[in-house]
DNA sequence: TGCATATATGAACACATATTCATATGTTGC
DNA sequence: GCAACATATGAATATGTGTTCATATATGCA
């Protein structure tokens, strides 16, 4: 703390370790994605990175449902079954139809499958 | 609340909404993944749910790098990368050897990179 | 209209986790 | 030995998030 104040002020502006390979530093930099990218990229797979989300999806993977029904599949409650399917819901991953009381969830989008099928791949291989 | 203490024992024993079509239920629940697979495909999810290890990753996928190198590319402070580099070992995403003072980190794992290409795939279709 | 059912949602809580700060460990060279 | 550097890590904090509870909305039926 005290080697701190000792410092210069720009080095104490930059506040950071050196970098060792500014060349190569600078060619991963220019080739990185943009911010946008990596949000949406991360909500994405923050939204698969929950149980109770994976068992859903992996239900919907199956056969269209209703509520209730996906609720006595993943042994859980109503409401938190449908609080799951509104955030899977706001990311475009599952869409749904009206009939009568009833809601019915699907997959909306083919790579979540393939999203998954890459993963299981994953975990059973190593 | 009241009407529960007027429900009958087994009713409320189930403390559940009525499923609708059991049929439907008993057969995708038949085909559920298992507790162990689950916790493994939301941990490998949850580690790429985060913008500072996806960028570092992308990094990673691009080329072998060292801690610091890393903190200069995603503009992180040693001290994260060196945090979040240790749950991307945990998980046996990347791999390290050390050379002199230096760690080098790479990628352990092809699927990695086929999980991220998919994940972009997804975001830029829609 | 009123009641029952299916779903959605707001609030609250408990827990996880990303980030920062300070410091420890390990390596090189003197 | 010591000093300088690269990395790792424990503690503290702040923010996010999964779950529950109570309640609201919407549809169907008598």
């Amino acid at each position: 703390m005290e080697q701190m104040k000792q410092m210069p002020d720009d080095l104490l502006a930059r506040c950071e370790v050196v970098c060792i390979h500014p060349d190569k530093v600078a060619r991963i930099k220019g080739n990185s994605l943009n911010t946008e990218e990596i949000l949406e990229l991360a909500e994405i797979f923050k939204a698969l990175g929950d149980g109770t989300r994976i068992k859903l999806l992996h239900a919907l993977a199956q056969e269209e449902m209703c509520v209730c029904d996906l609720a006595e599949v993943v042994a859980m409650s109503q409401s938190l079954v449908s609080h799951q399917l509104r955030v899977l819901r706001n990311l475009r991953l599952v869409k749904y139809r009206r009939e009568g009381k009833m809601v019915y969830y699907s997959l909306d989008d083919e790579h979540i499958v393939a999203l998954f099928t890459q993963g299981l791949e994953h975990i059973r291989h190593r």
